[in-house]
DNA sequence: CTAAAAGCAAGAGCACTGCTCACATTTCTT
DNA sequence: AAGAAATGTGAGCAGTGCTCTTGCTTTTAG
C-alpha cells in the first residue's frame, strides 16, 4: 500500500520553517518598533514566540544575522512605496515624479522611525553592510536617478529637434573640472551605462544627499526648536530643489 | 602657627574629581573610536582605569550620562573646528567660507567617524538629547547661517546703492508660498531675528541638509560602489553648492 | 582639634544580554 | 524500517548596566 496523504517531499518542514522564520522577524519588527535597533533582544523574542532562546539560533545565526534581514526588509519596504508612488504618475512629469517620490520616502521615514535609522542611521557598531542589501538598497536611489534619466532624455529630444549642437541645460559650473566630476563618479557612470553626462548625474547625487539630510536632520531631532512646521518646510524645498535639479 | 601648606579650601578633592572624570571621558572617547558608541562599556573603562565599576557611578550617573558629556564633547569639538576655519576667511568672502565650513566638517566626520554618527546619526534607543546638548549643537548651523547673513546683508547693501527697491536676488519661487515658508520657519526666524528673509533661511537649511546628507551618505557607506572618488566628488559639489545657495 | 558630615571606593549581587554545547526529539531520506 | 539531517531544549559561560551595603578618607562644622 502507500501513504495516505505523504508529506510533501520538501514540504511541511520547509513550510513551517519559512513560518517561523517569518515570525521571527514580525516580533523583532515588533520590538524594533518600540524600543529600536540597539536593544532588539533575542531572548525577548524566543519568550514571545515560547520558545528557547537558542532556538532562535537555527533560523538565523547571529544578532546581526537577524539585523541584516530587518534591514533587507527596511530597503525593500522604502523601495516598493516608492516605486509605487513613481508608478503612479505619468513618465514625462519629471518634477511632480521627483517631488513625489521625495515626500513618500519622509512618509515612510515617520511612520517607519526605527527602520529608517536602521538603514539611513549610523551602522551599527561594527557592522560592515553584507552583499544581501546592497541590490535592495538601491531601489531608492535608481528611482530617483531613473527621473533624472527620464527627464534628461526627453529634455535633449526637445533641444535637439529646436537647436543644433549645445545639449541640455548645463550651467556655468566650470567645464575644467569636468574630467575630475566625471572621474570621482567613474563607478556609478558606469552602472547606469552613461546614460547622462557626469553633471547631471551630480546633481542628481547632490539632491538625493539634500533629500535623505533634510529627512535625517528633522527625524534625529536636529530640527527641534528651530523649525515649527518640518513637514510643510520639506514639501516646499521638495519643490524647490525639482526645479534646481531638473530646470524650470 | 600656621599650616604649611593648607589643601585648597574646595581644593584637592575637587580637582582629583575633575581629572578622575577627565580620564573616564578619555578612556570612553579611546573605546568610542575603536567600537563605536553601542558598544561602550563602563566596566571596560574600569578596567582601563583600574578601578571598580560602581566607582564610575560616582561621576556618571548612568551610561546614557556619559554619552551625553561624549556628545556635548563632539558637537564642541566640531564647533570649534569649524569656528577657526570660518574665522580665518576674510568676511566678505562668503562662497569661500561655505566651502571650506563644508570641507571641515567632512574632514572631522572623516577623523572622528564614531563621534560623527554619535551626533548626526541615529540617536540611541529611547534617547532623548538632554537639554546641555542643544547649545553647542547649534554651533555650526550658527556658523553656516552667518555665512548666509552676512552675504545677505552685503548683497542687499551692493543692490540697494545700484536700484531703489526689488531687493535681494529672489528667485521664481512662488510668492504665495512664502507665507508657508514663513510660517514653518518661525521659531528660528525668530531666533535669528528676522535678519534675513523666509527663503534666504529655507536655502540655507536646505544646503545644510545637503552638506550633512552627503557626509552621512558618505559616511555610512551607502556611496560604496557608486561613488569612486568622494573627496573630488564632495568639494566638487560644496562649490555648486555655495553658488546655488548664494548666487554667483 | 575633634566630631560629625559628606564624598568616595570596593565588592557582592541582581537581572539581563548574546551565544555555545550536549542532549532529546522530530522529520526527511534512502 | 533504519540512518541522517534538521529542530527544539536547558544548562551554562562571559559579558553588560546598575544598586546597595560596607568601610574608608576627606572636608566641614563646632
Amino acid at each position: 500500500m502507500s501513504k495516505d496523504v505523504p508529506p510533501r517531499a520538501p514540504g511541511v518542514r520547509a513550510r513551517v520553517r519559512a513560518e517561523l522564520t517569518a515570525e521571527i522577524k514580525a516580533s523583532a519588527r515588533r520590538q524594533l518598533a518600540v524600543d529600536g535597533a540597539a536593544s532588539l533582544s533575542l531572548r525577548a523574542i524566543a519568550r514571545e514566540l515560547d520558545m528557547a532562546s537558542s532556538a532562535i539560533y537555527r533560523y538565523f545565526a547571529s544578532r546581526d544575522d537577524l539585523l541584516t534581514a530587518l534591514i533587507v526588509d527596511a530597503y525593500d519596504a522604502v523601495g516598493v512605496v516608492v516605486e509605487q508612488v513613481d508608478a503612479g504618475i505619468a513618465r514625462d512629469l519629471c518634477h511632480e515624479r521627483f517631488v513625489a517620490i521625495a515626500n513618500a520616502i519622509r512618509a515612510w521615514a515617520h511612520e517607519n522611525p526605527h527602520e529608517y535609522a536602521l538603514i539611513y542611521g549610523s551602522p551599527v557598531p561594527g557592522y560592515t553592510a553584507p552583499d544581501d542589501t546592497i541590490d535592495p538598497a538601491t531601489r531608492v536611489p535608481v528611482a530617483l536617478i531613473s527621473v533624472l534619466v527620464d527627464h534628461y532624455q526627453s529634455s535633449t529630444a526637445a533641444t535637439e529637434r529646436a537647436a543644433t549642437s549645445k545639449a541640455g541645460g548645463g550651467d556655468a559650473v566650470a567645464s575644467t573640472t569636468d574630467d575630475a566630476l566625471s572621474a570621482s563618479l567613474a563607478q556609478i557612470l558606469d552602472f547606469i551605462d552613461y546614460q547622462v553626462p557626469a553633471s547631471t548625474l551630480a546633481r542628481g547625487l547632490q539632491s538625493w544627499g539634500e533629500v535623505f539630510g533634510l529627512i535625517s536632520l528633522e527625524l534625529f531631532g536636529h530640527f527641534n526648536n528651530a523649525v515649527s512646521d518640518p513637514e510643510t518646510f520639506f514639501e516646499l524645498s521638495m519643490v524647490s530643489l525639482a526645479e534646481r535639479t531638473l530646470g524650470p
